[in-house]
DNA sequence: TCTGGGGTCCTAGGACCC
DNA sequence: TCTGGGGTCCTAGGACCC
């Protein structure tokens, strides 16, 4: 058996666990550049404000039901989640857990007696929100796409059942997937929902009785007989290690004015280079392939029609080294780049990682940008090194480099941050 | 005026090979 | 009129997730 523990609007959650006055007032939690709304309690659920609604619309509604909101703190969020996790990780053992997102994570119940399993996941639950003051959900069932549903009804049934919810017998799998909306289901987006809903499938459990094969050959092919099996009991999706490293790896954003110059362009490309390579250093990859790409707001007014410029590049060999790195990405932008339209965002994509350790030096080229023997990046590394040091102990850009900008006006806005409580000595939360 | 960021996996189709 | 069969590799793009 596997279980899903969910952290309850988690984002919400956490910016009321410093101001308790919030408890019963509707709070959201804001995306990047204070755009749209990506986390709602319940109150504000209530109050008929819709995820991934543009704050600007929903603006009226905050006045009106007097909703607290806030820019994301992802700082202040990934703490917490540490501490959520690493309360689980105590209880259940460390190989018993696959962290899933900043909120989630999938747990191998399989040690667990059958019996036993409702009370281990409420005790469980109890001492999650005892020590992290954190509220989860778990769902407990056969297979992770069940566990899912069990999950979201435990949830969305918090009265009735606690929070937790075992799906041990077959009449009370059928149930819960009864009460599944197809939309619902763990691997149905939108456009899969729309072509079940137009066939009649209306709910998960109609699409657990269709044949496989049509399964097969109508959601994405094995994709779609996964899901199948899965919503049948038969597990079709394993644990996965947690030591395996990302494949890609980004960054990219959203300008917070309006952006047409090829200065901002370049400023903005080589902070993102400097961040993605940061995240490449922490897992110990280096990159063959970068790609630059710049988005562009739409001539057509009215409408929201962003268009998609890219430009990539082989670099002569893997790196993970920012000053590398960003020698192959602004040249990307400069050839990408046309004076004239508007610039929404820009982003960084590194891929065809490689080990660090592993890279080959290019046997033709000197020894490289700085001096020193052996690729001249012994000396590289052990600057990128400090620089992470200094970074991840100040916990922001503190040291970076020139092409990055000084002024830096294109970045984003986070007018409504909370403080970062647990995370900067001067933010730390105070009792008077 | 104002719409996030970071990923994964899979398929189709083209180019190329013998 | 009639034009093979089997395979690999790569890329772009679709669909999904939180």
């Amino acid at each position: 058996m596997y279980a899903l523990l969910d952290c309850n609007s988690f984002y919400c959650s956490c910016e009321r666990l410093f101001r308790p006055d919030l408890e019963h007032r509707p709070v959201v939690v804001l995306s990047n550049n204070d755009g749209c709304v990506i986390a709602r309690s319940d109150e504000a659920k209530a109050a008929g404000i819709g995820m991934g609604t543009p704050y600007f619309q929903c603006r009226e509604l905050v006045r009106e039901k007097d909703v607290a909101v806030f820019s994301s703190n992802y700082q202040l969020y990934g703490d917490l989640s540490m501490r959520v996790m690493d309360t689980v990780r105590q209880l259940l053992g460390p190989d018993k857990i696959e962290v899933y997102s900043v909120d989630e994570a999938f747990l191998d119940f399989s040690a667990i007696p059958p019996d036993q399993l409702e009370a281990y996941a409420r005790n469980l639950r109890q001492t999650v929100e005892q020590w992290t003051g954190i509220r989860v959900s778990i769902g407990v069932a056969q297979t992770k796409v069940l566990c899912k549903v069990a999950n979201r009804l435990a949830k969305k049934q918090k009265a009735v059942t606690g929070c937790v919810m075992v799906l041990d017998h077959p009449e009370k799998t059928q149930s819960a997937l009864e009460q599944t909306e197809v939309g619902e289901t763990w691997g149905v987006g939108h456009q899969y929902a729309e072509k079940l809903r137009q066939w009649g499938i209306s709910t998960a459990w109609k699409l657990s009785r269709m044949p496989e094969e049509w399964v097969k050959k109508n959601l994405g092919g094995v994709v779609g007989q996964r899901l199948f099996h899965e919503l049948n009991g038969l597990p079709c999706i394993e644990m996965k290690d947690p030591l395996e490293n990302k494949k890609m790896i980004g960054t990219s954003r959203m300008f917070g004015r309006r952006v047409f110059e090829l200065k901002d362009l370049r400023e903005a490309v080589a902070s993102y280079t400097a961040r993605a390579a940061e995240k490449l250093r922490r897992q110990s990859s280096a990159a063959s392939v970068v790609e630059v790409y710049l988005v562009t707001a739409s001539e057509e007014k009215f409408t929201y029609h962003p268009k998609k410029y890219s430009a990539s590049a082989r670099l002569s060999h893997p790196s993970s080294m920012t000053n590398e790195l960003i020698a192959y990405t602004l040249p990307l932008v400069e050839a990408l780049f046309i004076q004239g339209p508007r610039y929404l965002k820009a982003g960084v994509n590194f891929s065809e990682l490689v080990p660090e350790n592993s890279t080959q030096c290019n046997l033709f080229e000197t020894t490289g940008k700085t001096s020193g023997s052996s690729c001249g990046r012994k000396e590289n590394k052990k600057l990128m090194a400090a620089l992470d040091n200094i970074n991840a102990s100040q916990q922001g850009e503190m040291v970076r480099f020139a092409a990055s900008g000084l002024e830096r006006s294109w970045k984003m806005r986070q007018e409504l941050m909370s403080p970062r409580y647990t995370t900067k000595w001067n933010e730390l939360f105070e009792v008077h």
